[in-house]
DNA sequence: AAAGTAAGTGAGTAGTCACTCACTTTTAGA
DNA sequence: TCTAAAAGTGAGTGACTACTCACTTACTTT
């Protein structure tokens, strides 16, 4: 990101590291990115970084907490503007969308978390967050079902499996073809075809 | 896998690796897997994988054939025993479940690959893999809008998508409970969802 | 301007990785 | 039964990794 800001406040300094290695990610795998490439892109020598944080992995914690309070409230800012649960759902759709778009490093960290054998605290918090959406997602189905937009002989949980893998879909696309404005352009089809899975007849 | 087999000739020497090694992903981060971690699973000195193999990337793209092999030919199977297209693809959802479940590295070693950043053998295959599997949702998908069966107003793109969207939502349940079983349960359920997605009204 | 402190650095360390090589053991064919 | 080739090994190697530490530079407060 900024290159010459030297002596940052501890702070801004974290704040710098998240970012860069958000940008990192979106340029290579996850978890061939080094402590070293994490300093090079910030200009900074690789010790610098230990001293801002204990460890790599709290690096890693602290970039999986960013994703989390970062999505997570711009799901619920299009949630909250939306008139009915299924424009929620639908609103919740274009928002993480453009979200992964603006940050296409941020479902490879996610798989990369995931996978790790090891029950690190990035591990943790990436597992939160898809426990924390999955619930607002069978939230929205749920009262979607009530207001008869949905059919209420489907099923939330599966329903709520087949949106992720929805823009997992999408996703894993712009990942073979290496483009993040398909993404966007892709979205509004892939929705409509998820809310004729789950639209009540 | 086998343990005490010693002096195997070279093709089958080559096999049991790569068989070892979709065993260890099912256990952890595929981009973790050393060549002595290998050997050590074959109760081989980590110096013999390299009589067998020029490289560890060498190893990588044996694994990815194999799985390309292996997965199209079940497909394949899957779907001649079908009666129409849209049975067909749903018994290539049923046949790809079964897959995974058997050998639930094979979805982590998919992804690691395709986030490689460098332009491996091993990413190369992973693509044409997809990009095949891709082609024969889109040709059933397409004789499927012929026989009535799915409409015609759904884009045969989107489609295929949707269809590896949904075999993901599934995996990924599973990465987070970490149980093979609850992929089977879920299978059925979650085609029923793609096929209301797709079908004629 | 002096001084205390926070931020940053150069030069390390131990450990791990893929890969090599001179050498030994096993297998198979005549 | 002898032998050559194939399969396997022990002991390395250089490159790279996360992490440390004694020391320096910059900022802030008084």
């Amino acid at each position: 990101m900024q290159q010459t800001a030297r002596h940052l406040p501890a702070g801004e300094r974290r704040a710098a590291t998240v970012r860069t290695v958000v940008a990192l990610a979106a340029e290579q795998n996850p978890g061939e990115i080094t402590t070293a490439a994490i300093a090079e892109r910030m200009n900074l020598s690789q010790a610098a970084i230990f001293r801002h944080f204990p460890s790599k992995d709290a690096i890693w914690q602290a970039v999986m907490e960013w994703v989390a309070e970062r999505l997570l409230a711009r799901l619920d800012e299009a949630a909250g503007g939306a008139a009915t649960p299924l424009a929620a759902l639908e609103a919740i759709f274009s928002a993480h969308i453009e979200f992964v778009a603006a940050h296409p490093g941020v479902p490879r960290m996610m798989f990369g978390e995931l996978q790790r054998a090891e029950d690190t605290a990035g591990k943790r918090m990436a597992r939160t967050l898809l426990a924390r959406y999955d619930e607002r997602l069978k939230s929205l189905i749920t009262r979607a079902k009530e207001t008869g937009e949905v059919d209420a002989a489907v099923d939330t949980a599966t329903a709520a499996a087949l949106f992720v893998g929805t823009i997992q879909g999408l996703v894993m696309q712009s990942l073979l073809s290496g483009a993040a404005p398909s993404l966007r352009s892709a979205a509004p089809g892939a929705f409509a075809l998820y809310r004729r899975a789950i639209a009540a007849a």
